[in-house]
DNA sequence: ATCAATATTGACGCGAACGTAAACGTAACG
DNA sequence: CGTTACGTTTACGTTCGCGTCAATATTGAT
């Protein structure tokens, strides 16, 4: 507990997520826990990795795909031609994102207009007083 | 031709999807071509309802989401209790979108932050000149 | 010491969203 | 009339992201 660490069910209450989805990550090399004998003990840095997974998933990117983007947020000790890499898939994934944000923002003034047009038909329903004036 | 229909094949080319694709989502119930003899023909309708079937997706939505919230946009038969309903459903989807958006905009603000971040790195990897000053 | 709670490693299962192969129809072209 | 091209149904296969046992430690409380 001295070092900044947590179990795996603190893990699962504070993301929401069950022990089975934290190990499948471990197997996916997404996490990478300590062992404190068999059991295991996720750092500070494991839970900022699980965030970014929670973030990514809710983007529609694979594990996989975040696999390789975690890279980005922890390259202090990578390569340079990891760098290199790490840093274009970085601007292909922000492309991504701004291109869906752009989609999602065009999206949602569809939908609202077309639930004005709902709301429309709702109060003629809830009024219909008016019928022959 | 006449009749502003589309083949299986002209869909596919112009939604970029396969045929199986189409045949799924029509097994789904979430589109409904015309048949003329065996084979299928897609109204402008269908193709309407692809587009926001693709567009679904790439938010993350199930084929059963998106399947429900197509009568939003096509409910000019709708009984009144379903329109009630859909329009529920859709101020959850609106929601959801509205906070997917918020987070994409922060998430995007992040992964710029880091990147420049690492471009700094590249940049001084590229020129190690000043090294002693 | 024992009992319950919590952990671990397999291993199989499952729903979603298609892929893929087989076997068949039919329609046009030379 | 054959074959080439496109379409159809049926049905089994595949990948992803976990769920769900089962059997086995390990740990903490009584």
């Amino acid at each position: 507990m001295l070092e900044d660490t947590m179990t795996i069910r603190q893990m699962c209450d504070e993301f929401d997520v069950t022990p089975r989805t934290l190990r499948f990550y471990e197997a996916k090399e997404l996490l990478f826990p300590v062992r404190e004998g068999q059991k295991r003990l996720y750092s500070k840095r494991d839970r900022a990795r699980l965030k970014l997974i929670m973030r990514g998933k809710r983007f529609g990117f694979s594990l996989e795909e975040i696999r390789q983007l975690l890279d980005l947020y922890y390259m202090d000790d990578t390569q340079e031609t990891q760098l290199r890499e790490t840093y274009l898939l970085a601007q292909k994934h922000l492309a991504d994102m701004e291109a869906q944000r752009s989609e999602l923002v065009e999206a949602i003034e569809e939908l609202k207009t077309q639930m004005d047009w709902g709301a429309a038909r709702l109060a003629k329903l809830d009024q219909p007083q008016k019928l022959t004036g």
